[in-house]
DNA sequence: CACTTGACCTGTCCGC
DNA sequence: TGCGGACAGGTCAAGT
């Protein structure tokens, strides 16, 4: 489900509402996706503080006291909500943080792909984002076009669209973004990434930035179930050029948008526009 | 090594 | 109405 727009939407959020709050308890119902048992998880969070909230990727990082982090990935279908006492979990939520505040924090997730991990915040570096091969933040001064055209050259007979989602050259583009960042460059999905001209991957670069800082402003994009921690919608979902679109006029040249399996994902473009 | 494909899991939608 | 298959916002491991 979300991408870097939902996951950093969520972030500001729970930044707002949860640091200075205390873990009283927690409740365990699927212990498939924790990296302890039930019980040993329930002991290492039980009275912790929570510190910040970062992010880095698409993981959402829940710093508390003592030098432990909660990484969670909340991968295709995973949410995480701030309830009241008065809801109840449904046969979805996993976990249930029982705050100091009058809050609970649910951990829901349809699909089970995502994680809820304990690590020492110390170990992150080495055991969550050294093994992966993390690319660097969108928003941060190491993405230049110069990096992007580099990492471009350095991946050239992969399709661009694939590449963006590999995470290599940067962070945070999933299905969605990718197209629509696609579509703004009027690039075709399946050029290979070393056959892009210089003015092209300047409009690459220029869109990723600006899509993905319009969609954190409008708090990410709700295509089907993605969901803040109130349970509200993303607002991007309006401004979407190409995906979930297939078959519409193509907003710049009125081809119809086609879609199409690329990589495995299904991939929106305009065959009128994107060359 | 670079790149592609399938698996993970549950729900929904579409065609027959 | 039922049933099978394809597909869904993300990563990984395994395959070529």
């Amino acid at each position: 489900m979300p991408e870097l727009p939902e996951v950093e939407t969520i972030r500001r959020q729970l930044e707002k509402q949860i640091v200075g709050q205390r873990i009283n308890s927690v409740d365990v119902f699927f212990s498939g996706r924790i990296n302890f048992s039930a019980k040993k998880f329930r002991e290492h969070l039980r009275d912790k503080k929570i510190i910040s909230v970062s992010r880095r990727a698409k993981l959402l990082l829940i710093n508390l006291s003592d030098g432990f982090t909660l990484v969670i990935h909340l991968k295709m279908s995973g949410q995480l909500l701030l309830v009241g006492s008065d809801r109840l979990p449904d046969k979805h939520t996993h976990l249930v943080f029982n705050l100091s505040g009058d809050y609970r924090l649910f951990f829901t997730d349809v699909r089970k792909f995502g994680f809820v991990r304990i690590f020492k915040t110390s170990e992150l570096e080495q055991k969550v984002f050294h093994p992966a091969q993390f690319g660097v933040e969108p928003q941060s001064a190491d993405f230049t076009l110069n990096h992007l055209t580099d990492c471009l050259l350095r991946h050239s007979r992969s399709a661009i669209k694939p590449l963006l989602l590999s995470q290599k050259c940067v962070v945070g583009v999933g299905n969605i973004y990718s197209d629509e960042t696609l579509w703004r460059a009027r690039i075709r999905p399946s050029r290979l990434a070393g056959q892009l001209k210089p003015d092209e991957i300047k409009r690459l670069y220029s869109a990723i930035k600006q899509i993905l800082t319009k969609s954190i402003e409008l708090g990410g994009t709700s295509v089907d179930q993605y969901r803040d921690t109130t349970g509200a919608r993303g607002g991007y979902a309006r401004l979407l050029k190409v995906y979930g679109r297939t078959g519409l006029s193509c907003r710049r040249c009125q081809h119809p948008i086609k879609k199409i399996r690329l990589g495995g994902r299904g991939t929106h473009w305009c065959p009128g526009c994107q060359r």
